[in-house]
DNA sequence: GCATATTTGTCCGTATGTATA
DNA sequence: CTATACATACGGACAAATATG
């Protein structure tokens, strides 16, 4: 059995919203204990701390979180919705596991939505996100942060994604890349990773300021090509 | 308030899980409680027994249903999730109510996927269920069923989709048309809503079919901004 | 503005069925 | 095969917030 990951002594540290405090707050930022448990545990899963295939026990985490199991179902519910997490039938929940054809399916979606972005680019604000993203990935790179760069890797797409200009599209690729992380770590060197795709985010990034709608469509094809290669031989082998 | 519809008598039929039957059945067709409760309050809601804006109140749906308040709570997880529901905190969930900036939203969310779609097609599948949509379309004009046709112009643009040649596409889709069909059922007459669209989606089938992208992508995109402004119409008047 | 009733949010206890050692 | 552990689902309890008179 996969050696469940140590959750203990982190309970949800936001005030419960049953209780003092809050003062003033007009319930505008109150999510639910659920929503807050999610909010955890999907942090969890996006630095790593809970990886692919663990299993998220009822009574460890009711412990751990400090809340009961109703609760804590709730918030398994919304994670499975997102498919970060999968139901077994009375045998538990658990991290999901991508197979190859699910990372497949995966480049598939962004083939389609990211070239359509660049090639008919509706909002420009969607280029400041990847220019800054593109500055966070290279200064994370000078300091061999791997994990950092691929954090802005994901922040970069989501710049190429906003320029489809669509608030669903956003949420979309936010669920997308999460559950692509979980995929991410299952590749053993995330230097090699995630180094070789500075410099085509930065092409990328180039053509589409200046304008070349077409050339960065091909170039953005190119690195989904390669992206997915990796990532369906580290599924694969792993 | 919004007339709450009558949701009594009408327990989730489905043996339970935990009970007799199902000798042999090795727990794959087994969707837990919640998933059966979610499942019969968005046939509800697909079919507008359920209306935007609708209060689903805790106590009246557990003695109607026939579940616990707690199993019902995990289902309105999973139907906030969707987005067809939303919670107000400690006032209640209510059936989701799109604004008109949601629908455009929604709208601008199609133009990219659909014409992409048409536009690059990956799975030529997709096409015999535009074909097939398209006649259930006709004989349910002829049938003057408006209902039905607007459910055989959602199943068209499901197949226009699946061209994309992607599971999660067709995911997101069909979870889209959900919301949507929320706001269809603003448009007071049904008929001028669905049967204007009827020969736009033929014209739109008989390009793409014999391989026309270019301008099956425009037909389609004047038919999205037809409907958008229809459907933008009915949510402001509304 | 205040007191009351209703509903939500959250927790706990428990019974039953299933999977696994 | 039995026993243990755990998931599923139900019902009750109580505090907090909202709605109502």
């Amino acid at each position: 059995m996969a050696a469940s990951p140590s959750i203990e002594a982190s309970a949800v540290s936001v005030p419960a919203p049953g209780l003092a405090g809050n003062r003033g707050s007009l319930w505008l930022d109150r999510p639910s204990t659920a929503q807050r448990v999610a909010d955890a545990l999907r942090e969890r899963m996006w630095c790593g701390e809970l990886q692919a295939g663990a299993q998220v026990g009822e009574l460890q985490l009711t412990v751990a979180l400090g809340v009961s199991r109703n609760t804590l179902r709730e918030a398994f519910q919304i994670l499975i919705g997102e498919r970060l997490l999968t139901r077994e039938p009375h045998r538990g929940v658990f991290v999901r596991r991508l197979t190859a054809d699910d990372v497949r399916d995966v480049y598939a979606f962004r083939r389609l939505v990211e070239c359509a972005a660049v090639g008919h680019p509706a909002q420009p604000r969607g280029l400041v996100e990847m220019r800054t993203a593109l500055k966070e990935g290279q200064t994370a790179a000078r300091r061999k942060a791997w994990h950092d760069v691929g954090t802005a890797d994901v922040r970069f797409h989501m710049g190429v994604a906003a320029l489809g200009g669509s608030a669903r599209l956003d949420r979309v690729m936010r669920a997308l890349f999460a559950e692509l992380r979980l995929a991410f770590q299952l590749v053993p060197d995330p230097r090699a990773l995630h180094e070789p795709f500075l410099s085509l985010n930065a092409e990328i990034y180039a053509l589409a300021e200046q304008g070349d709608s077409s050339r960065a469509s091909l170039r953005l094809r190119a690195y989904l090509d390669e992206a997915e290669a990796v990532i369906v031989a580290a599924v694969e082998g792993g």
